[in-house]
RNA sequence: GGCGCGUUAUCCAAGAGGCUAGGAGCCGGUCUGCAAAACCGUUAACGUCGGUUCGAAUCCGACACGCGCCUCCA
């Protein structure tokens, strides 16, 4: 099997070959800084955090290039509303989405450019489109006149007129066609500017990310992603700007992850139903959001909930707790290199043996039907069942069950570094969780350990009716008793 | 109005003509003084109505419901 991917522009799933052999150029619209992200923000993030380590895990070398728009209307506006000037803004909200970024696991691209480092090869871009028609100058801003390119609307499967039938097109008088959007916009007192032949101004949005592209992939490249929101007019916009200056395809495969909902709306900032990632992470762990993510295809809606965001929880520790228990396992007990003499496994070992033969294999085709992370989930809760199974009713190790174990940390090792997934150590991650449940309750941990020792002094003496007085007491409090032969360990509920 | 997408068991969610997806939950079991936790096992489904086919969640058509884009959006 091979990588097929879908294609917004085809709209079909198709097998992926890349312009150069080995190599893949993706650029990945970031975002427009000018507050903190929220969940959508994370999920884009996510979605092609992912692609880019399969894309590595398949053996290309990728060139992976994620822009921010440090200018924009927004920023001028919320710098307006402070009393400050957009670099300040800017800056602060690249900082705050590097944190969020980082705390959700997304390896670093290649390439982090800011629209603000390329006005030089904006302005050419722009030239060369007022040279061969496909713009003009109008009051010190230049517009692409939409009319011009054939293509227009191809990527979305549209047509000029229908577009305009529903029309909330604002009809600028500065524009020829109600559609034509601003390649450069001159600059308003007080706003920030830099120099061009058209006088002093700034990039229109769209312009920045064809710059940008075109410098660091070239004229053509293989992979462009981004929200399905920004299918129009963003990525129609770039699609007429870089193949009217180039000549050429602009990209061979569009790539569109699909939206956050809340109740089964979509998440966005008019409809105010948005949470930024910041706010979920007080509540939830940036790996359980991550995963939550990568339960559902990319393409898909995904409906952001607690209850939702719970289930994400329980089916990540129902892994990490098989993991710990194979460290456990594996913990002093090296598994040899030399092979057992003669040895054959039970029936459940054998099971769990061809769990591990088919991992990796079902794993690939997974991830190679367009990127298939939900699938690819199921093969690891199989392959954990198997585990904890085997782990369960074998008794006393034998190299060869040792080794088995081994492989299966491996086969999770490995398929966790293209999901971005299990890079905790699971004991310690299994006990944050625990410790992020605890600041939830208001009983002390004091307290706890009080009840506990007074229970267990009950119990010794038989008073099991004061056991589970102390008992039912801490569970009206969401504490969970957890009685095992080493003693009494608590949870939070 | 134009264009497009979706509807899978209690919930979440893959799959896309015949082959156990998976998770959460329920229930049963192991364990326990009893529980809990953990683990094991188990259950159930393809929106409605037609059509194509030996065979349809899967393909085709109609309908219903929900959603998205057409304005800034990941």
């Amino acid at each position: 099997m091979a990588l097929r991917m879908y294609n917004t522009q085809t709209g079909e799933k198709e097998l992926f070959v890349p312009l150069t052999p080995g190599k893949v150029g993706m650029y990945v619209c970031g975002v427009t800084v000018y507050d903190y992200c929220h969940i959508g923000h994370a999920r884009a993030g996510v979605v092609f955090d992912i692609v880019f380590r399969y894309l590595k895990y398949a053996g290309y070398d990728v060139t992976y290039v994620r822009n921010y728009t440090d200018i924009d209307d927004k920023i001028i506006n919320r710098a307006n509303q402070e009393g400050t000037d957009y670099r300040t803004i800017a800056d602060r909200y690249i900082q705050a989405f590097d944190e969020d970024m980082a705390l959700l696991g997304l390896a670093k691209p290649t390439v982090e450019p800011k629209a603000t480092d390329h006005i030089c090869g904006i302005i050419t871009i722009i030239e060369a489109l007022i040279a061969k028609g496909h713009a003009y100058v109008s009051e010190g801003d230049v517009y692409y006149a939409v009319e011009t390119f054939p293509g227009y609307l191809k990527l979305s499967g549209r047509n000029l007129e229908d577009m305009q039938a529903g029309a909330r097109v604002e009809v600028g008088d500065k524009k020829r066609h109600p559609m034509d959007f601003a390649l450069w916009k001159g600059s308003k007192p007080g706003e920030p500017w830099w120099q061009s032949p058209w006088g002093n101004g700034r990039p229109g949005w769209h312009i920045e990310c064809s710059a940008m592209s075109m410098e660091f992939l070239g004229s053509t490249f293989d992979i462009h992603g981004g929200g399905k929101d920004l299918v129009f007019p963003h990525h129609e916009n770039e699609i007429a700007q870089s193949e009217a200056a180039n000549g050429c395809q602009f990209v061979r495969y569009w790539l569109h992850n699909g939206f956050v909902n809340i109740n089964a709306e979509k998440m966005s900032k008019s409809l105010g139903n948005f949470f930024t990632i910041r706010e979920v992470l007080k509540k939830y762990d940036p790996e359980t959001l991550r995963f939550f993510i990568l339960s559902a295809h990319y393409r898909s809606p995904i409906d952001f909930s607690d209850q939702n965001l719970d289930e994400a929880q329980s089916g990540l520790e129902r892994i990490y707790s098989c993991l710990a228990a194979v460290d456990d396992v594996l913990q002093g007990h090296a598994p040899s290199d030399e092979v057992a003499v003669i040895e054959t496994l039970s029936q459940v070992g054998q099971e769990l043996q061809e769990k591990v033969d088919q991992f990796l294999p079902r794993f690939v085709e997974a991830m190679d039907d367009d990127f298939n992370a939900a699938l690819a989930l199921g093969v690891l809760f199989e392959t954990v069942r198997a585990t904890n199974r085997f782990l369960a009713e074998t008794k006393g190790l034998t190299p060869l069950s040792l080794q088995l174990v081994a492989t299966v940390r491996h086969l999770f090792v490995e398929a966790g570094s293209v999901l971005g997934l299990f890079g905790s150590e699971p004991s310690v991650w299994l006990e944050r969780i625990k410790s992020a449940k605890s600041g939830q309750i208001d009983i002390t941990h004091e307290e706890i350990e009080r009840l506990i020792v007074e229970r267990a002094e009950a119990r010794a003496t038989r008073d099991f009716k004061r056991g589970d007085e102390i008992r039912d007491l801490l569970l009206a409090k969401g504490i969970v008793l957890l009685d095992s032969a080493q003693g009494t360990t608590w949870n939070v509920k």
